[in-house]
DNA sequence: ACATAGGTATGATTTTGGTCATATTTAAAT
DNA sequence: ATTTAAATATGACCAAAATCATACCTATGT
């Protein structure tokens, strides 16, 4: 799919910290992949044996919980590596990578990271700072879970996805997401999160299309109780 | 309070990756502090400037929620380095820490532990991993709190004390917490923890002594519903 | 020993959100 | 184009947990 040399995605991610022999080396031994929506990258509990790159595309890192119930942890997009974690502690995933839209992702394997994290000290600092910045996110849900309403959550949830994928040239949120999918990341029951965007939408907040989404009011949003 | 090369604490995380002479010049810099139950080790906001080595007693990690409650993300024990995330992304810290016992810690200036970082690779190989561990047991505490029930938390809690800090010669609890503390570990309210608490001493999965607690049917408690 | 504050306990009531049931709309497959 | 399945929507009801109120217990300092 490209020379990893050439390839301006890894500016957004640790891999920036390579040099030039070393991501030659790379493009040797990596593979490059499609991936339609809704496709399994890798399950919980698999060995993934490296990492991936997302070149284009989102991806939805879910858990399920014992009660059957899929809970979305973290959305990875574009320039994101993804497996790091496992690849770190050398461990199976620990959580369930499945396509949230059309994807294009490069995977290199384990052993020739692991060789450059043993020689790059750049490239090491700075997987240790986006892998402190993933802690960070993961504490302030950890709080926000606790602490926040469903409809609080939601309404959060709503202004990342602004901030983060941005909108369309008519104000709709780019990225698209069923009402499970916003249900899965809130923590609440499908119903519980139709019922609340259905809400917003009455009092104004937003107004949707199907499953395009468009904020109106994000001041009203910040201010939800 | 001792030097670093012969303090066995290093074992147990990332320093023990060091060299002697690196430890040799850290015990020139280090400054070691007591700590009485309920003191502040930094607030949330805070810039910390290094990394604290808790030689002896338990923090609480916090987080004020806007809507005035604290929420407990983590227990840190003796043993564990505090301040990692800050240090690696130069960031303020994101948490509050506050002794949960009297404690012995050590402190060791950011520079120090990033010179080390620097030049020594599997001294930053292990802090990735510790990184990758504390990572991962955030990502699973969050779907904790979106799937599960407030009781299913409250006894996987006691499971996870009873784990990580032992029992006394009489089966209680190695570490004594309040009822607000284990409302703000739970996220939940303070009654609520206070009466799922005596329900569980009721049904005789657990009995209580003041504070002490002392868990008599671990079976049971990982089968509450 | 006594006052005080913080912590524990429990009841009553309300709110939030989950579950179940049932339409209706939309998208996908052939 | 028609069928079928999946997604959205909404009502009715129930369960979990928050809130408010009050009482009691237990350390702590004076």
């Amino acid at each position: 799919m490209g020379k990893c040399e050439q390839c301006i995605i890894r500016q957004f991610n640790a891999l920036k910290s390579l040099h030039k022999e070393d991501l030659i080396r790379i493009t040797g031994c990596k593979t490059s992949k499609k991936l339609r929506k809704g496709e399994v990258i890798f399950e919980e509990g698999e060995n993934i044996n490296g990492v991936f790159c997302i070149r284009e595309g989102v991806c939805k890192l879910t858990k399920l919980s014992p009660n059957g119930k899929e809970q979305i942890v973290r959305l990875v997009i574009k320039g994101d590596l993804l497996g790091q974690r496992s690849l770190v502690s050398n461990e199976v995933a620990n959580l369930t990578a499945v396509a949230a839209s059309d994807m294009e992702v490069c995977f290199i394997p384990k052993q020739e990271i692991l060789f450059d994290l043993s020689q790059n000290i750049n490239f090491s600092m700075n997987m240790l700072k986006s892998m402190a910045e993933e802690l960070k996110l993961s504490e302030n849900i950890i709080v926000d879970m606790a602490q926040k309403t469903v409809k609080q959550r939601l309404a959060e949830t709503l202004l990342y996805l602004k901030e983060n994928f941005g909108e369309d040239i008519n104000g709709f949120l780019n990225i698209i997401l069923t009402r499970e999918d916003y249900a899965n990341i809130v923590g609440t029951a499908t119903e519980s999160a139709i019922r609340l965007l259905s809400q917003f939408k009455k009092e104004g907040l937003i107004s949707a299309e199907g499953k395009k989404i468009k904020i109106n009011n994000a001041e009203a949003l910040k201010l939800v109780e």
